[in-house]
DNA sequence: GTAGGGTTAG
């Protein structure tokens, strides 16, 4: 034998286990030492219990077993970690798990300590389980354990977690031994419960400040304040980390602020700082939000090139931007190619198939989905509803609307049924899409009476358009958008002075129309254009081009409609209007800077109106295009002369 | 070969 055989197997693997970084390391580690071991030896118990219990890759179940196999006596050093592993899983059934170690403890005559406390207040926190907490928190005072600014730590967050600054707060205020995470985790309390005024009156009496009480101020601000207010404080930071920039990036992205975002990014770039993985997440939502295609692509290729870890929450993400960016086959290769899919990669294909017109393939993979084991939850019954809206399948849409609490046991809740309003609604069942928001078990909010509003127009029902409308104008004084929508009922079921009075009442609220915008990006770059906008670069020819097709599709029957203009003004003037609509202008500036045969991508934030869309039928026939629209709702690819939309929209 | 906490993320 080598020399080697000297040293005690158990010995020797119990060093090599302290030494593994990886999964597969350790599991060959495990192996041998079970093998030539013949069985753990007890000194082997710590790294291994450590290793099944912490790392990602490990596995709590067999921690457990190893804990309750021992023949040694119980260490609370073990229990500890177990217990700590279990508390990272933020799941109520492991929380139990954990509490029963905790009593296990106290009939085996062992004391918890410290640790143990603190590891259990963060179960409770990760699970918002206030009763467990509290009680925890009496036997924590009775053994003096409150003492330790760890515990208290972890009172502070356990407390702010769910909701109770105040109590978070007592336990912050009777304690005169704080430091700097004491201070952090109370700020953060305020502002993650909406206290902002509190959490910065705190953040001027710290101490001493660390990048972490900038951080927790800039998020408060971006979630509860305004990201204007937040842009301020991200100036003043003496000091930015990674996390500053990952917060105001993402607010930007979330708060529909696209370009300024990449804009953000772009100067943090310049830094020459690496972006990490929720930093792409908001750059792939900027460009879906863009329709920058380019951009997008910028972004894979950057991930790929970087071997970025594709975890489900970035692929997602791709998903959702190349459906949104029009490139549903991208997003499916994206789908397919990604090893590990769970429900929010299904979901992220779902919509993105449905929102394309692919809505039979949508049902094929949502079905896919549960064939594998992978069980819908609620945002997948939203993508599949929405499926069902886009074919106008209404019996379809109430069985999965069914099934989704009988068979998976979630309630609907507002987005469900404003989808089922949506449905019936399209397909012109207004009645039963009013009864069905009567029979709702919570108040129905202004965006279920909308989606019936959207639906009256569609259908020209002025009777019903009348009641909700003013209904609607008058309990939200501010959107624009159902003044228009209830105008546009009046104009088109030919009662124009009605359609004043709405108008008027616009003019007298100084409510201001939103102007409707499209987007086109060109080599990385997006355009902008509003209706009737001159402020291109290349207006003029522009403008010029655009008349060149007008005459070239009239030739195959283009007659400019103006039924969807504002009634107020001349019939000369509506067709000067309604022809330099914003997606005209962008799709003329696609048609001259873009190679033929190339598809022309615009993304606007309204919805096309009819003229539009009839234009562009006729265009990508004439000049041999695909065109790929996204308005507010839907997706429209015209291709030689017909939409995906089948003209149900 | 006995450890622990605070900020971000569809």
């Amino acid at each position: 034998m080598p020399a080697a055989a000297a040293v005690p197997p158990s010995i020797a693997f119990t060093s090599l286990l302290y030494k593994c970084k990886a999964i597969q390391q350790f599991k060959q580690t495990h192996t041998q030492l079970i093998i030539r071991a013949l069985n753990h030896p007890p000194k082997s118990f710590r790294p291994i219990i450590s290793f099944a219990s912490l790392n990602p890759h490990g596995d709590i179940n067999y921690a457990l077993l190893l804990l309750f196999q021992s023949s040694t006596p119980a260490q609370i050093f073990l229990f500890n970690t177990v217990i700590r592993g279990l508390s990272r899983l933020s799941r109520s059934h492991y929380l139990s798990t954990s509490l029963h170690l905790f009593y296990r403890l106290i009939d085996l005559n062992v004391a918890p300590n410290n640790f143990t406390f603190t590891f259990l207040f963060q179960g409770c926190a990760s699970c918002a389980h206030f009763d467990l907490g509290t009680q925890l928190h009496g036997m924590v005072v009775k053994n003096s354990f409150a003492y330790d600014v760890f515990v208290k730590n972890s009172l502070i967050q356990f407390y702010s977690v769910c909701g109770r600054v105040r109590d978070a707060r007592w336990v912050f205020d009777e304690s005169d031994d704080l430091d700097v995470v004491s201070w952090n985790s109370m700020i953060n309390g305020h502002v993650r419960n909406g206290e902002i005024l509190e959490g910065l009156k705190l953040f001027d009496k710290m101490p001493q400040r660390n990048d972490v009480s900038w951080n927790s101020i800039l998020g408060g601000l971006v979630r509860f304040g305004s990201v204007d207010d937040a842009c301020r404080v991200f100036n003043q930071m003496p000091k930015r980390s990674l996390v500053s920039w990952v917060v105001l990036i993402s607010g930007f992205a979330q708060n529909g602020r696209p370009k300024e975002a990449l804009a953000l990014f772009r100067e943090m770039q310049s830094l020459d700082l690496e972006p990490n993985s929720a930093i792409l997440v908001s750059l792939l939502s900027a460009c879906a939000q863009l329709g920058a295609l380019d951009y997008g692509n910028w972004v894979y290729s950057y991930i790929q090139k970087k071997c970025i870890k594709l975890d489900s929450i970035l692929c997602a993400a791709l998903i959702d931007m190349y459906a949104k960016c029009g490139s549903i086959d991208l997003a499916m290769q994206v789908f397919h190619s990604y090893g590990d899919k769970d429900v929010s990669a299904y979901t992220s294909a779902i919509f993105g198939l449905a929102m394309n017109g692919h809505s039979i393939e949508a049902f094929q993979l949502f079905e896919n989905m549960k064939s594998k084991g992978i069980s819908p939850d609620s945002i997948s019954y939203i993508a599949v509803l929405s499926a069902c809206s886009h074919l106008g399948w209404v019996e379809k849409g109430f069985y999965y609307f069914h099934s989704m609490f009988d068979v998976h046991g979630i309630k609907p809740e507002l987005d469900h049924y404003a989808c089922m309003v949506d449905l019936l609604g399209r397909a012109g069942l207004l009645e039963e899409a009013e009864n069905f928001i009567a029979s709702m078990p919570m108040k129905p909010d202004n965006v279920i009476w909308g989606t019936l509003l959207g639906a009256c127009r569609v259908h020209r029902n002025a009777e019903m358009g009348q009641r909700i409308g003013n209904m609607l104008i008058e309990s939200d004084q501010n959107h624009d958008g159902r003044y228009i929508l209830l105008s546009n009922i009046y104009v088109e079921t030919l009662k124009g002075e009605n359609a004043e009075e709405v108008r008027k009442t616009m003019r007298k609220r100084k409510i201001k129309r939103a102007p409707g915008c499209s987007l086109i990006e060109l080599d990385g770059v997006v355009h902008e254009f509003l209706a009737g906008d001159r402020s291109h670069e290349k207006t003029q020819e522009i403008y010029q081009f655009w008349e060149e097709i007008v005459k070239k599709i009239k030739n195959y029957g283009y007659n400019v409609e103006t039924r969807s203009v504002m009634f107020d003004i001349e019939e000369e003037e509506k067709e000067t209007v309604i022809g330099y609509h914003s997606e005209k202008l962008a799709l003329a500036f696609g048609l001259i800077c873009t190679k033929p045969g190339s598809v022309i991508r615009i993304v606007k934030n309204i919805r096309i109106c009819s003229d539009c869309h009839s234009a562009m039928k006729l265009v990508s026939k004439v000049f041999k295009r695909k065109i790929s629209i996204r308005d507010r709702k839907h997706y429209h690819h015209f291709e030689d002369g017909s939409c995906s939309c089948l003209e149900y929209w």
